[in-house]
RNA sequence: AGGGGUAUAGCUCAAUUGGUAGAGCGGCGGUCUCCAAAACCGUAGGCUCAGGGUUCAAGUCCUUGUGCCCCUG
């Protein structure tokens, strides 16, 4: 049976409402799964649902992080794992859904991330890189773990540093551990429901129209809002998408319009990105929104009802 | 109206003394094991505004037209 229901897909496809309508048929609660979604105060940017639009299902993993802490999947697994658990527990079914597809292919597996110490190694490296190039790094790494630098692009300046700060931290290389924590068998085994277009213009017509949309509800009073108490515009929940771009418009850098077609940009560019990430996982069952196909819900019951025996 | 400048990829611009065009951004595709709404990799796009001329050879020089920008009245 389907006790762990995955609901991914594209910005704006429509998975806070899947999630919910299914949480009410299937006596349900949602995880959500969104990187930007976690943050306190940062509302109608990053498209968190509404109370109405919640209709009392219980959601979960929003709001759990101020803007200026610091995020991550680990933190994020570490949270939501318990909950999920929770969930579980009281015979209920949980239903993750986002579009944060490293966290929630973490949260499936059982996320066991190398530790990602606050010694200040990696902020050792960071500075290193910025003085002398990443080339010494990257010759560094081809002695340490010569996979990995074979494997990384001389560009991939983040993953370098990352693949020589965990064998730095544990003494093993991040390719033993990925070839390790990689063998054992996922935690969960959910059902994965992908949301998609059969047109791409359409998803990006919903992708505009949702951005306007956040403008008109009030985004650039919650930018002003959080910025006037205190919050560093370069903050990591600052650079998120509907955000940055209106942070960089109130300093006067650009008008107000041109940020909302950056916005809208920016947001078609991380769809695409989203899509291909998903659409990897061959366990993925896709749902199409098309005309000639019926809707997302009752496409999502078809295949509840077929897998679930 | 007169004078000057400009016209090259979807956009902003490159192209040595004339030798049939490059880059950034965007588009498209992909990668991804702790900043992931991030970071990175790979690709496809051009009758060089239009007509005429010089030349072995024109994006480049001459000429006409057109569009845009600036200056003067």
């Amino acid at each position: 049976m389907n006790d762990i229901i995955c609901v991914a897909g594209p910005t704006a496809s429509g998975k806070t409402a899947l999630a919910v309508a299914l949480a009410k048929e299937l006596d349900g609660e949602v995880v959500s799964c969104d990187s930007m979604q976690v943050y306190r105060r940062m509302d109608i940017g990053t498209a968190k649902p509404t109370q109405e639009e919640m209709a009392g299902i219980p959601h979960h993993m929003l709001d759990v992080a101020d803007p200026e802490e610091d995020f991550s999947v680990s933190r994020y697994c570490r949270m939501a794992d318990p909950i999920v658990q929770d969930i579980l527990a009281r015979g209920k079914t949980a239903i993750i859904a986002g579009g944060t597809g490293l966290y929630m292919d973490a949260l499936i597996r059982g996320g066991d991330f190398a530790p990602c110490p606050s010694t200040g190694r990696r902020e050792e490296l960071e500075a290193r890189a910025e003085k002398e190039g990443i080339e010494p790094l990257m010759a560094w790494l081809k002695q340490v773990d010569p996979d990995s630098a074979a494997r990384l692009p001389p560009g991939d300046r983040k993953r370098i540093i990352r693949a020589l700060e965990v064998y730095l931290e544990t003494g093993e290389t991040i390719t033993a551990h990925d070839l390790r924590t990689r063998s054992v068998p996922p935690k969960y085994r959910p059902l994965w429901l992908g949301i998609d277009f059969a047109s791409r213009e359409a998803l990006y017509r919903r992708i505009d129209r949702r951005v306007e949309r956040m403008v008109e509800q009030g985004l650039i009073d919650e930018i002003r809002s959080l910025l006037q108490s205190g919050i560093s515009p370069r903050c990591t929940a600052m650079q998120a998408i509907g955000y940055k771009e209106f942070v960089a418009a109130l300093a006067g850098q650009g008008t107000m319009e041109e940020a909302v077609a950056q916005v809208q940009q920016s947001s078609r560019r991380y769809a695409k990105r989203q899509r291909t990430w998903f659409r990897r996982n061959e366990q993925m069952r896709w749902l199409i929104w098309d005309r000639d196909r019926p809707e997302i819900l009752d496409q999502a019951r078809r295949v509840i009802q077929e897998t679930d025996n």
